[in-house]
DNA sequence: TACCTGAATATGTAATACTTAATGCAGCTG
DNA sequence: CAGCTGCATTAAGTATTACATATTCAGGTA
């Protein structure tokens, strides 16, 4: 008998409560009907007694819809789809302190891999005016006399290269994730002596100026060296 | 009256519910604390009472926290911190169909920049043997015969590259957007026809055998340059 | 010692009642 | 008739209570 109760033991991880089942058809229920934003949905006491559950089971429910921006809901209106923002579950959840460090690292090295790739969305967007903000960022940045100061010029020269990329999600993405960029640097400064890649801030711009698609990816490779060094 | 009324007509939108603020508590009490996983937190009841909401406000934030893998809850030990799965929330949201247009287009951008980026960790870390996998992959896709076949290959040689870049969180997000590719694919199929880059998967596959690692990114762009001049 | 049993405990679910805000309708007033 | 007032209605938010279920632990028995 104890042999049996052992071969048991593999499953009941498997547990899944009402609120998660109705969740999921609540999920269901939304695609398969192609529920448009701003199309209302069933009354919470509708749903519960369609689905033979308690009120207050739909309400976990719903409630972790609304945490996700999928639905609003209003005391009497009753409660609509909203389009999601995309990158609400990844901000939620994002917190240097409570990701362990291989996840952070795993993060930073998603940062790198996505400014080599920038390349061809700034050449397709670039302003005249964003141009004139890196150069001030740059120049910023030379006069700079305190490594604090110098930080900052770093952080939001990328910061606006996102925003030149003309991405939205993109660029809310690098917002969300910024804290674990700081996080990360801040840790490597402390293994070696912040050793500048042989391509410079100046010299990126000069690439962007120039219309020259090509070199970008490599340049910006050489400018990231020293971390992907720590690969 | 009306002219103040207007006034405040703007306002109301800020409305939080008790849930909403348990939720932001015990976020802050998790992060303050530096709970690490599998330590516990405070039974429900507890909660409740140290916050002075009813037991069922108390569960609503908990499920939340619970459907991004924050928390886990066995019947009597209580509930303990886990290890979120960082991309859980993005999967959550992410269906093609429920998001609109414009955010189906920046995700897809999204891809042409990670593929384009992803040249150093896959240099780094490639093996003999998952080169092999995408020999034969190609080689597949040379006898391929329909259409479908052929797409098949394509997922799979970009899926594959992903892999290679042993970077569980990159590899995740891309199995997540997958869906969401394979719309836009679709979509662009109907635009013209099928128009392929001067860059093969062969050729590709030819510059990881070479390790060449500045030749990596601008094969890459002209591969994906079709996707590309959609922009 | 090994096994069974039952009490204690914390989460999961149900049911009910009340509060609050928004909406609409009906009736009143000018 | 127009416009305001106020009441009824509706649906979400909150609270309370009770019970079900599963897990742990302690204590008793062979």
């Amino acid at each position: 008998m104890s042999i049996e109760k052992d071969l048991f033991k593999l499953k009941p991880i498997a547990y899944t409560t009402m609120a998660d089942q109705v969740e999921n058809h609540l999920r269901e229920y939304i695609i398969k009907r192609s529920i448009k934003p701003g199309d209302p949905i069933p009354k919470e006491t509708e749903i519960a007694q369609a689905l033979g559950v308690s009120r207050n089971v739909v309400r976990e429910a719903l409630s972790r819809l609304r945490m996700l921006g999928m639905i609003e809901s209003r005391k009497k209106r009753g409660m609509i789809l909203t389009q999601p923002d995309v990158m609400k579950g990844l901000e939620l959840i994002i917190h240097p302190t409570i990701l362990d460090e291989s996840v952070r690292k795993q993060l930073f090295e998603l940062r790198l891999v996505l400014e080599v790739g920038l390349g061809d969305l700034l050449f397709r967007r670039k302003t005249e005016e964003q141009l004139k903000k890196l150069d001030a960022i740059v120049e910023r940045e030379q006069k700079a006399t305190t490594q604090i100061e110098r930080i900052r010029c770093e952080v939001d020269f990328h910061s606006m290269l996102y925003e030149m990329a003309g991405n939205e999600t993109l660029h809310r993405f690098q917002d969300i994730l910024m804290p674990v960029f700081e996080y990360v640097v801040e840790y490597e400064s402390k293994l070696d002596h912040t050793s500048v890649g042989s391509v410079t801030h100046a010299d990126l711009v000069k690439i962007l100026y120039a219309n020259n698609a090509e070199a970008y990816p490599n340049a910006m490779r050489k400018h990231l060296m020293p971390h992907l060094d720590h690969l």
